[in-house]
DNA sequence: GTGACGCAAAGTGTCGACACTTTTTTGGTG
DNA sequence: CACCAAAAAAGTGTCGACACTTTGCGTCAC
């Protein structure tokens, strides 16, 4: 690890936080896979640290779901079934459409100029990569608009997880269906349209869809271009799921 | 310590488990005050541990919430200003709406017992603190209907933050007054009737109605039996918190 | 009396060590 | 060659120690 940047005023757990950074990034996106174990000793040479903030680190993956305890005591990367992305799907919907709902209320025209930039940004958009992480930047904007700060954290973890699933669900997939793009984007004019006119109801309602929808296509997209055996999800629980979208209407 | 009934079985982390469940009730009960310093040497002291699981503690306790660290590094039990209210109260309502409307969609004719169990229970409390354990027990039960331990999970934390604002807000005050036990019962029956209909949109709403109903009722009688100087929350938020209710419908 | 200075006390972040447990390897046996 | 036992290796949980930072307090000059 690089010899960290002393002195800065980070609130607390220095060291700590910098190894959260990097292991999370590496479990997100698949660099260190599904199942795969994390041994403080070996994680500690590997930064170059003691076990001490290795251990805290591993703590604040556990919190945020990505990383598991097993009864041993022994800590695995988090596997994901098809049950875990409708877990997750669910409690995605259920923050991210009160937040929707909350941010509605207060919604201000420079927040419209703000969500415009993301959307233009996104529809010119030459990498997958950069697609997705405009398309979190500005879900994440949306929660920060609903002033409640709780809400925003507990939303963080879910994201984080929907981040790693996505990566399993898209592992075999070179390309983002263009048609995706165009679903997602739409789906963003309609949530804005919503956010704008401050209709909370409406914004509830319509991010619940967005996120479904967005979700329903990524699998199906990926089960045309069949997926890594087994691990994948399947389409099984889509039914429920959009169930449940309708669901904070 | 008292062991405290430990829900969500943790399996790591033994001597830090054991401190976190009476440090949580400590604060949850008003043993230690919001704004009260939490030092790791003096908290091994009492516990007659090291430093090493009283780190781990307080670490957890930051996750669910109840503690907060300052940028020097300190921490200090998590002070509750009206906005904190507002805010779990929000998170509550989202998550436990999508939860009972997960309930609702596999809900079975012996869940319905358990509940009317409850609730009759509930009716047949002496004690304040035996009613409001129930409450929370029943609340607990439904989550658990939905089948989703991430909800669970995130839940848990919210009610902790919940259950320790309660303590705020009624801290003056001697007995639940008996109209809100009326209140909080018949909210209970209309939940149970829209979860045995297998209803999963009025469930949602009629859950949402009855979080923030009960708040309103409990905070509306703390304030006419006036609470402790400027800490308690006000009535301020309650439209606006009325309207995140009417929300998940 | 009061305010600045500086020293002592308290607290956090990190480290290495040790005991105990689980997993893996090894080596002997049928 | 398969199999079990025992030893070795790897890993976790907890401890005490030390450096550095922040806080608290007493002292001294004015």
């Amino acid at each position: 690890m690089t010899p960290m940047t002393q002195n800065l005023p980070h609130p607390r757990r220095n060291l700590a936080n910098e190894i959260v950074s990097v292991l999370r990034s590496d479990i997100i996106s698949g660099v260190i896979n599904p199942g795969e174990a994390l041994a403080e000793p070996v994680l500690a040479k590997r930064f170059g640290v003691s076990r001490a903030p290795v251990r805290e680190a591993i703590i604040e993956l556990e919190r945020a779901g990505l990383v598991q305890f097993e009864t041993t005591g022994r800590t695995r990367v988090r596997t994901l079934e098809e049950k875990d992305l409708a877990e997750i799907v669910e409690t995605r919907i259920a923050l991210e459409s009160m937040g929707a709902r909350l941010a509605a209320t207060h919604w201000t025209p420079e927040h419209t100029l703000r969500v415009q930039q993301f959307i233009a940004e996104q529809e010119a958009a030459t990498t997958d990569e950069e697609f997705s992480l405009l398309d979190i930047a500005m879900h994440e904007y949306i929660m920060k608009r609903s002033g409640n700060e709780r809400l925003v954290v507990l939303w963080q973890y879910i994201r984080w997880q929907f981040e790693m699933a996505l990566t399993y669900i898209h592992r075999l997939q070179i390309n983002t269906a263009h048609d995706l793009r165009r679903f997602t984007v739409a789906g963003h004019w309609k949530v804005l349209e919503t956010l704008a006119g401050r209709k909370p109801e409406a914004a509830a309602k319509v991010m619940s869809q967005h996120i479904i929808g967005s979700l329903e296509w990524s699998v199906t997209e990926t089960t045309e271009h069949p997926p890594a055996a087994g691990s994948a999800p399947r389409r099984g629980n889509l039914a429920k799921m959009k169930r449940a979208s309708r669901a904070s209407s």
